[in-house]
DNA sequence: AAGATGACGTGCT
DNA sequence: GAGCACGCCATCT
């Protein structure tokens, strides 16, 4: 598995209603300080796929799109669907909703 | 070939 | 908290 697949295959993962920083993906990926690989292989990723890239966000909680692109208002738009709550005007998840379920979860894939 | 770029993170002021 | 400087490294100019 290359790793941008590893990493689509953490972000399918992440279950709806849940987040999980670019980080943390790249951690789970085997991919440890490499966030920035993460959002790369997500906007390389092919749109055939059903990648969930809306449920990764950054390390402080917030969308990482600038505000008035349409890429945010989608990511925005997507995450309410999912249940997430998302403040307009700060624009920050609530809180962190990742449960340590998942690194356990993701930890024992055969990778 | 060399420099800039980026859906990032961390540490420091 | 808000900036800034770095580290990161595949991709684009």
């Amino acid at each position: 598995m290359s790793p941008s697949e590893r990493i689509c295959y953490v972000v399918c993962l992440i279950p709806k209603g849940k987040v999980l920083p670019y980080g943390k993906v790249a951690d789970l990926a085997g991919l440890p300080g490499r966030a920035r690989y993460v959002s790369r292989a997500l906007r390389l990723s092919p749109p055939s796929q059903q990648i969930p890239w809306h449920r990764v966000i950054n390390s402080q909680g917030k969308i990482s799109f600038d505000t008035n692109s349409n890429q945010y208002r989608e990511q925005v738009e997507l995450l309410r669907l999912d249940g997430v709550i998302v403040n307009t005007g700060k624009i920050s998840i609530s809180k962190f909703q990742w449960q340590p379920d998942i690194a356990t979860l993701v930890m024992s894939l055969p990778f």
